[in-house]
DNA sequence: TCTATAGTTCATATATATTGAACTACAGTA
DNA sequence: TACTGTAGTTCAATATATATGAACTATAGA
């Protein structure tokens, strides 16, 4: 677990949305229900692969249950070693999608 | 400026390390002197490279003065965007290198 | 065992990174 | 106006990484 490999994870669009989706479960989400809530298509290789970075870099662990794997975010051991860090990215990240919406809504300042 | 594009430009090893030189100078640096003080050697083409990501991504900008181009991190305009966001990275990887120090030496807990 | 579902792995096409070589921009000197 | 040197950028080639269809593994239920 390193910041360079965290940042990286979390530099891609689609991984971001995912964290945070999972951030927002008590007890983790699968692969499907995951990509369901980020309403993007995408080929399940495609999401196997962004599971696997998610994995390599500690930001999630995933547990098997029956046919489906149900990952959730490793808050825990984030917080004791980069205090903050991860609060820090959803936040801004969460800044920016409002500040997007906005746009969008042509109600910007 | 988006936030998956600073977490790209933060995601590699050496940006990293530069924008904290730069967060540790008043009025910035050049590249050369940059690099210098990351004490990793690099061809002037990947350095420039570097310097480019960080300054598409928003993180820095550059000013001529002379031969030279001086870097800066545009800390306000980060900081009124993404209030924490670089502080948590900086201090995070600060962390990291602090305790990667400590295990160097055999000192780990 | 057969079928269906959830993910992973593999092969490959596309995209991104690294780096030597050539180029641009500026300063100093004559 | 050259000519020389220094600081960076751009280009082109290669190396590495990402995205995805196809094939495979693992589990559940009938």
């Amino acid at each position: 677990m390193t910041i360079a490999g965290i940042l990286y994870a979390l530099s891609d669009p689609i991984r971001l949305a995912m964290v945070r989706e999972l951030l927002r479960t008590a007890h983790g989400l699968n692969c499907t229900e995951t990509a369901c809530r980020l309403k993007v298509a995408m080929p399940k290789s495609t999401l196997s692969h962004h599971h696997r970075i998610l994995r390599e870099s500690g930001l999630i662990v995933s547990e098997r249950h029956g046919t489906e794997l149900t990952s959730r975010v490793r808050t825990e051991e984030l917080e004791s070693r980069f205090p903050g860090l991860l609060q820090s990215v959803i936040d801004a990240y969460d800044q920016e999608c409002a500040t997007a919406g906005r746009r969008g809504a042509r109600r910007a300042s």
